[in-house]
DNA sequence: GAGTCTTTGTGTCATTTTTACACTATCCAA
DNA sequence: TTGGATAGTGTAAAAATGACACAAAGACTC
C-alpha cells in the first residue's frame, strides 16, 4: 500500500479519529457510502457505519481521512472538505459500540473527538472494494437511513446540511453525475440536496444561464418515452464558478 | 470557579486543544480578542496569539471552548460557534512556539489537533481580564494583525471567511453593536465584514427591508456634523431571522 | 398502425429585486 | 457666516423571480 513509508515510527493516536461521508447519487435518489461492520457488531445496535478510524500521529487530517476512507473501502483520489469536529466526551452510548471498539481497538475506552469529512463522487467510477474491519461498503440512498453507529447519524445530517449550503454558493453535479446527463438528473439531483420540488421551468432557466453546460448534440435512447437531450459540463466554466462561487442560486 | 465539579477526575487531553476567536467592532474597524503571552514567549517570533488550550476530557468541545476562553480572558458566557479543525502534525513550527510549549505543557511536543471557534459580542460589554498564562489580552483590529503564535494567524482567516459567509445567510450586528446605533455604523461594520464598499443607499434599504431595526425617536449628539438617528434590533424579529436564515443578503 | 403512456421541452407575463447615481439638510467649529 | 463633515433621501432602467399549461417524441400494446 503506498501509504507505508508514511507510517514508519508513527502511531496511532487513541483521541483523534476521522469520518467519511460519501455522497453519490444513482440518478434517482442521493446516496451515501457506509460500512456494515459484520454480524459481531449487531448485537443489540446498527451494523452501518460510516467509514472512519484513528488517525496517525504524523499525518494530517486531510490525509488521514483520505487513507482511512481507502482502507476501509477501496476509494482514493476524492477530495475530501471538512464538516467539522465532533466529540462528546459520552459520545460513545451503544452499548454494542462500546463492544465492538473493544474488538478493534487498543484503548477502547479513551476519549475520542472525531473530524468529518465529506465528498461527492460519480457512483459509477467507484465501486467499493471494503477491507479491515469493514465486512462490506455499499451505497445506501441517504433517506433510508435511520440509524448509524456511534453518532455517525448525526455527522450524515451535518454533511447534508453542508451540502445543501454548498449548492447555494457553488455549482454542483460535475462530481456526481455521469459524463453525459441530462437536464432532469440534474434537475432531479438539486430537488434531492435541497430536498424539495424545483419548478422544472425555473430550474432549467436558471441553471442554463450558469453556462456551465454543453448540449451535446445527442440524445437518450431506449427510454420509453421522448428521449432527452444530454449534456455534459463545460469543465473550464464550472471550475471558474467552483472558484468564484456565486451569491445566489437562490430557490 | 464554577466548572470545579466537572473537573474532578479528569484529566486534560493533551492531543486536543480548542481556539477562540472573538470579533468585536469598535464602530469602526473589526477587531479580534488575542491574548499576549508575555516577554518570554518572543525571543523570536509572535508574543500575540489567540486564546486557547487543551480540553479535558470529560468536557465536550463547545463546553472546552468556553472555559478556556474564560480561563485566559475572563469572558464567559458567549455563544461559540465551530470554525472547524486544524491539525497539522508539523503545525508547530515557530521554535518560540515550540520553546513556549515547553514551560505550560506536561507533554509539550505531543501530536495536537484543535477545534476553531468563533463569535462575535459588544466590545464594550466584554472588558478582557487575562489570567494563567495570558499577561494581557485585548482587543486589536483584525487589519493591523499579520502575524500570530502557531497557525493562529490561519484559524483567523478562517473565521473571517466563515463570517462573511454566514453575514450572506443570516442578520449580524445584533451581538457586535451597542444596543443604540446608527445605520452609518451598521454599515461600516457590513464593509469591514465583507471587506468591500457598499452603496450607501441600496445598504440601507435592503436592510431596513429585513424589519429587524426600530427607529429610536432619538439622535446622536455632539458629533460635528448632522446628527445620525439611533436604532436598536427589535429582537424578537432579529432571533426570528436568526432561526430561519434569508437565502440571499446578496451584495 | 392507432392509441396510450410517459417524460421532455418550451414562453410569457406580472411582480420583485437590483443597480447606479447626486444633491440637500443638519450640526459643529472656526 | 462660512466651511467641513456626515446624514438622509428617490428614481428609472435592467435583471431576476415565480407561477403556470400544452405540444412533441419515442416505446409499447393490442
Amino acid at each position: 500500500m503506498h501509504n507505508n513509508l508514511k507510517k514508519i515510527g508513527s502511531e496511532l493516536n487513541p483521541n483523534v479519529s476521522v469520518d467519511c461521508v460519501i455522497f453519490g447519487f444513482d440518478l434517482e435518489k442521493l446516496t451515501v457510502l457506509v460500512i456494515d461492520r459484520g454480524e459481531n457488531s449487531a448485537e443489540n445496535g446498527p451494523r452501518l457505519a460510516l467509514p472512519g478510524n484513528l488517525i496517525y500521529d504524523n499525518e494530517n487530517l486531510d490525509q488521514a481521512a483520505s487513507r482511512v476512507l481507502e482502507e476501509l473501502t477501496g476509494l482514493k483520489d476524492i477530495y475530501l472538505e471538512q464538516v467539522g469536529a465532533l466529540g462528546d466526551p459520552f459520545r460513545i452510548h451503544k452499548e454494542s459500540d462500546r463492544e465492538w471498539l473493544k474488538s478493534i481497538r487498543a484503548q477502547p475506552d479513551a476519549r475520542v473527538i472525531t473530524v468529518a469529512y465529506f465528498s461527492l463522487v460519480k457512483i459509477e467510477d467507484y465501486q467499493p472494494h471494503p477491507s479491515s474491519f469493514a465486512k462490506n461498503a455499499e451505497w445506501t440512498p441517504v433517506n433510508e437511513l435511520s440509524e448509524l453507529a456511534f453518532d455517525h447519524f448525526e455527522i450524515l445530517q451535518a454533511a447534508k446540511e453542508k451540502l445543501k449550503q454548498k449548492i447555494k454558493i457553488q455549482p454542483i453535479g460535475f462530481n456526481l453525475l455521469p459524463e453525459k446527463f441530462t437536464l432532469s438528473q440534474l434537475h432531479r439531483l438539486y430537488e434531492s440536496i435541497l430536498d424539495k420540488p424545483l419548478d422544472k421551468r425555473n430550474f432549467r432557466r436558471k441553471i442554463q444561464k450558469l453556462n456551465i453546460l454543453s448540449n451535446l448534440k445527442e440524445k437518450q435512447r431506449g427510454v420509453p418515452h421522448k428521449p432527452s437531450s444530454l449534456y455534459e459540463f463545460n469543465e473550464e466554466k464550472y471550475q471558474e464558478l467552483t472558484q468564484m462561487g456565486f451569491d445566489n442560486f437562490g430557490f
